[in-house]
DNA sequence: TTTGGCACTCGAGGAGATAGAGTGCTAATA
DNA sequence: TATTAGCACTCTATCTCCTCGAGTGCCAAA
């Protein structure tokens, strides 16, 4: 067990050296950063260990080792220590996420802006997952004839509207009556439990004419359903070209093109963080990430508050070397400081 | 006159050969892909004219020629073909376009999607500008005590809303009180024409206390502001890897940089376009460019109209080195489908 | 178990050498 | 006067060859 920790040293350094340089280290080199007691020729006996277990590999015969995804694994597992950031860095950081715009969006893209920024690589930052919120309000506004407004205020008050279109003839009046019934039904029900069902029987009683309760209600039923969707602040890709790591421009091209479907980036990012429980980080490394063209990259997200139920993500896609607990300590400090930022608009 | 007319036959040809191959195109290469009834000693000649004239230019001394950006400019004022698109591609962009969600932000989307995926350049495509519309309506909702919710409604259907804190001690009364007189001196007015002032004598004759009044007045006045907020999409950065011309990675960088600040790309595109009558092309060639980073490209843009009133922008960017009088059609024919798409929502 | 020593491997990078496309210029030609 | 053939020259892209050096694995000694 002794001797299984000093290779697990040797492995740490290997990793540290290799972020930091991007060079294959060499078992010369890693005597003369690190203090290891042995000679080179021990430590390349660990080395041949430590590749024969899958940890390590080279690129070719004669180069120095670099981590495999394994070691990179067991690296962030078990052997990183934690970073904290200098003041300086919590100050830029700080003084950034403070002068968002009070609303939403900007406030999450500022978010995204300034995780790239720091940590110098591709940032994400999702909105909430809103099906397991609620709808606090509904309105139903008419615009003018034929079309009306419907404003959703969820729980959380995150607030979505959508112009849908109702019958010509449909008066102010009885669209009022309409909404008041809808909104007497609809008002505290989670949107995951809101049906066509729901809504066709919250209206039943009333005196209109069901043709054109029918498209009223279905477009109600359809806006609710989009308020669901997810939209991603992807910032940074161009970052990418500037990392020694991506410097072959088919690799580049690869890349760039796999995280322009942000929608799929988004939707992946949304599963391996679904049964997660907050505060923790998903890390994802090298061929773990399922996306094609994303095999050299790593994924590292947590997630955000909003409110007391719902939560969003926001993370970082960077290449497999990356210093994954400075990373992950940006991260934190970001988070933190969007979950300050959001209570405060949320009262 | 006639020697200059085939001095710009010369040109034409050059810059077709080039914007086909990306190879400088040399005297005999001319003559054996257009059939010039001359020898290459005498298109030599020409050639060597055209470099003097600024048309032109060679890389190196023994290298072919390519176009200069006063070569582009003479290709794009007056001796470019018109292009006209084949019913396949027709079809596709069609399809793709009718296939939007009906929202205003999805089909701008998708259209911009579409014109990437066309024209393979980088597309771009604006929200309108607002400011010289006017608002129809405005309405004022209580979501809970001490937050409301602002919703406008320009002309020409567009509807934007805005969380608002105001006095905790607000009654839903008196705010309903506030928004009518509001609305009342509001509707219909141009977005420019509104201040403090008007919202302010807008509301001096009610009951309320000037204290309440001031803060809900504050916050109307800057949603109303904020409302006028440039959106843009910006798709397909990464296909600019793809072309020959940025192949040198330090290019490539310099080049997707400066698209990651899609604001500034879209105040330039927004000034470019500001005073130029609709359904016009705005061409900006290479160094004509005024933005850091952009010099090698081109940018094509036009307008898209939405409703009677207001419009936006909609383009592509590209490399100089583009088949000009193609993406052109393909731009127009997707404005077009845009148009008629809009349309569509908009009754 | 560790270490010094040694032969071996392989890629990075530099030095020529060559081929080929293109040019400008000159002198002959229509 | 405009055009053309011919020719010397230029420059880059590419290929081959070579060397340097970092790194390895393994063996034998400590």
């Amino acid at each position: 067990m002794a001797e299984t920790n000093k290779k697990m040293q040797v492995l740490q350094a290997i990793v540290d050296d290799y972020v930091s340089t991007n060079e294959p280290v060499g078992s010369k080199a890693l005597i003369e950063r690190h203090k290891f007691s042995v000679s080179s020729a021990t430590l390349r006996n660990d080395m041949a260990d430590l590749e024969r277990m899958g940890y390590i590999e080279k690129p070719h015969t004669s180069a120095g080792r670099i981590p495999s995804d394994k070691g990179y694994r067991e690296y962030v597992n078990s052997l990183m220590k934690v970073d904290t950031l200098t003041l300086e860095e919590k100050n830029e950081i700080e003084s950034r996420i403070s002068d968002s715009v009070d609303n939403f969006r900007s406030i999450l893209k500022n978010a995204s802006m300034t995780l790239s920024e720091t940590t110098g690589l591709v940032s994400l930052v999702m909105t909430p997952r809103l099906a397991d919120s609620s709808l606090k309000q509904l309105k139903i506004l008419m615009i003018e004839p034929g079309k009306a407004l419907l404003v959703m205020v969820l729980s959380a008050g995150v607030v979505k509207d959508k112009v849908v279109r109702i019958p010509n003839f449909i008066t102010p009046e009885q669209l009022m009556q309409i909404a008041n019934s809808v909104e007497k039904t609809l008002n505290g029900k989670p949107l995951e439990e809101i049906s066509l069902i729901t809504l066709a029987t919250s209206v039943k009683d009333t005196d209109i004419p069901e043709s054109l309760l029918n498209q009223v209600i279905y477009e109600t039923y359809t806006a609710i359903k989009q308020a669901d969707q997810l939209d991603v602040y992807l910032e940074g890709e161009h970052k990418m070209l500037s990392l020694p790591d991506f410097q072959e421009l088919t690799r580049a091209r690869d890349l760039l093109g796999a995280l322009s479907h942000d929608g799929v980036v988004a939707g992946y990012v949304n599963e391996i963080g679904r049964d997660n429980d907050s505060d923790s980080y998903m890390i994802r490394i090298g061929q773990e990430i399922t996306l094609e063209g994303l095999e050299d990259c790593s994924f590292i997200t947590t997630t955000y508050k909003f409110g007391d139920t719902i939560s969003g993500n926001i993370g970082v896609i960077g290449p497999k070397r990356m210093d994954y607990s400075k990373v992950i300590s940006q991260i934190d400090f970001v988070r933190s400081k969007l979950n300050q930022e959001l209570k405060k608009i949320n009262e």
